[in-house]
DNA sequence: TTAAATGCAAAGGGTTTGCACCGGA
DNA sequence: TCCGGTGCAAACCCTTTGCATTTAA
């Protein structure tokens, strides 16, 4: 199991940010940020449960929950809307980035900034609207979903 | 109170397209169908069931969620998700669009598929991935809310 | 010591299901 | 008549909340 120095940035510092705002390092929490540095992208709460359960069988929903806000209070992590329609959370502070989800495969990518950025101007334009890439999510099918169906 | 007769197309059409498939043509269905076609855009599935009961007290969820379903397999209704993070029905069939979903007022505004062409292009060119324009939702803020924000 | 967190249980909102009864075709 | 639909109630899933108890600092 990793130790809180062991894990990849932002994550390694979490602990010590709690502190500084008078907020308690539990084991829970440690858990939770366990498995938010492996996560990758986004992932639904239920799910965020689900792997802090693999780790710690006693894992409860309401802690994992509160640390989430607290959390997202932090800016560590922020929610918004996924494929499916669930409430979803995805790592940060990173790169601000959208996502393309595959509704074939269920795989999701990243949309990056730079290649947000280009759409985002358009609507920019047409619309003077604003968009905020971290909560769009691009729905379709992917590469070899599409070749698998034409194939 | 509309009669089936006066409803625009494609709803119109929808009791004949019911009995085609030996389904049947009940007060509820025609209930939901008038809303349906009164609705712009799109709407939750907990919103057409308020608005149903507003034409009749005596709608319950389950038949509304039943005859949604059915409306799905006939393809007059699709369902994704929404900016809110809740499943989302719009109306149809019309022309593809993506949705504009600004954050701050809980306004929205379609994205054309014209538009949505220009933006479907990018992606298939970059990852080789086939944008689902109708289950796109864009989040961010309008430009009213810009405005208001900066004014 | 003491305020922050936890565990637990219960509520909550939207959606779905099982089943007996009803009613369109 | 007969099968599709309805009403009702209960179940469901995910998430939130209240509160007494525990625990990090």
């Amino acid at each position: 199991m990793a130790t809180a120095e062991s894990l990849p940035p932002p994550w390694a510092s979490v602990r010590d940010r709690f502190r500084e705002r008078g907020l308690r390092w539990t084991p829970q929490r440690r858990t939770l940020i366990e498995v938010l540095a492996a996560a990758s992208g986004h992932v639904t709460g239920a799910e965020l449960v689900e792997r802090c359960r693999a780790l710690d069988p006693t894992t409860i929903p309401s802690t994992v929950y509160r640390t989430l806000d607290v959390l997202e209070e932090l800016g560590l992590v922020r929610h918004g809307h996924g494929a499916s329609g669930r409430e979803e959370y995805h790592v940060g502070p990173e790169a601000e980035h959208g996502h393309l989800y595959c509704a074939s495969c269920g795989r999701s990518w990243e949309v990056s900034a730079a290649e947000g950025a280009a759409i985002a101007e358009e609507f920019r334009v047409a619309h003077g609207f604003e968009v905020d890439l971290s909560h769009v999510t691009i729905v379709g099918r992917c590469r070899s979903c599409v070749h698998a169906a034409t194939g």
